[in-house]
DNA sequence: TCGCGGTGTTTCACACTTGAAACAATATGA
DNA sequence: TCATATTGTTTCAAGTGTGAAACACCGCGA
């Protein structure tokens, strides 16, 4: 197929299917058919198929996938074979807790920094990682080669930030700042807007009977 | 219109537009026209009325919307006048950083309890909140009125939580573990999958000149 | 009283995603 | 050799969300 314009809902199912060869790798099995991996983890076969034909043919007909293979491919699709440098931007808490969190080792970011404006937290380590100035972001990223950055500011600081983010030549941006950013289209924005999922169970809440699966 | 098949993204637009009130109100504003809010972030001035429009008719022809009064009544759509009780499922540095989380007591959420399985955890105190034994969930549960849980533990153990969580009587449930779970129709629940987000960034760097916004 | 401005509502076209179905192509094993 | 299993690919229908357009209705101020 080879398609060109990979939705990002695609890519997202492609974390997924990483994870459940992940799991059957971990219990011995060398093959699984699209359809026994639909069955096993509540997806569709088809979709698996189509998937995976964006990127090349890894599938062998009348067998299946064989899985180290498979996991290696999307590995290497989404990136995951190349290490990362992450600034945390906000060394409170969620930028404290983010540096520890384990899921940046797992996909191969290293947090290399923290930035913050609060002169009482400068220069002191969190989980053995140094908090800068902000004034000194643009320097740092440099120094020490990093290629992503992670918001973790209050919201009326996050569009300034992510415009010094974009100034210091950083392309990929996650946000949890509960604010919509406006960026250029060259910049990979996500935003984690914690805030509007509590408010979506918040109206769940407040109105029984009626449901809606995210 | 008043249709009672309201979408999630209905209602995570309606949170949207409830901060951008709260910033026009917080200029002194008092009225506001769907157009004016459109132009001044970036939104669908069709769109807010249709959303609006679901609920009751809120404006004003010819002259807006009264801010203060649009903002009352999203709160009470949101169900942001009612207070919420919250159980977090893992006292891990996740589960930690949650628990002062301030988008908790914004929305009018209110961490109750902590549970893990750990003995070195079970009795401390985290930011006041007392860390229980994961056992005993469901008696804390009903004794302290808890009616939502978050899920802060390993992929492994998330699928059982969460059945403990269902089978303890609590309808609306945020899931931070990375994996996609199971859960009856009636059941409100959202997964804030990091590492998803994270990998779509992964793949984002692996293939420069491509992008996609969220 | 009249015109302007803005809501509430309907309608339509477009895009995107999903899921099913069908089928040719092709390894494997009997 | 041949049946079977399963991929790779195309096509189609259904559902959903978006955005524009049109217009009736109505409050306000001139």
């Amino acid at each position: 197929m080879k398609a060109d314009k990979i939705s990002e809902l695609t890519t997202n199912r492609l974390s997924i299917y990483l994870r459940c060869l992940n799991e059957l790798a971990h219990e011995g099995r060398k093959t699984v058919s699209s359809d026994r991996l639909a069955k096993r983890f509540h997806l569709n076969s088809a979709q698996i198929r189509k998937d995976l034909a964006c990127f090349g043919e890894f599938g062998v007909r009348g067998v299946g996938y064989y899985i180290e293979d498979l996991r290696e491919q999307i590995t290497r699709i989404l990136g995951l074979d190349h290490h990362h440098r992450v600034a945390i931007i906000g060394a409170g808490r969620l930028g404290a807790a983010l540096t520890d969190y384990y899921g940046f080792r797992q996909t191969n970011f290293e947090v290399a920094a923290l930035f913050d404006a609060d002169p009482d937290k400068i220069g002191s380590l969190i989980s053995d990682v140094r908090v800068f100035d902000v004034k000194d972001f643009a320097k740092i990223v440099k120094k020490e080669g990093i290629d992503v950055a992670v918001i973790a500011v209050p919201a009326e600081y996050a569009q300034k930030v992510l415009e010094e983010i974009v100034d210091a030549g950083i392309k990929a941006v996650m946000n949890f700042a509960p604010t919509p950013l406006l960026a250029d289209d060259d910049i990979k924005l996500k935003t984690i807007d914690l805030t509007i999922s509590l408010e979506s169970l918040s109206y769940f809440l407040a109105r029984p009977g009626k449901n809606g699966r995210e």
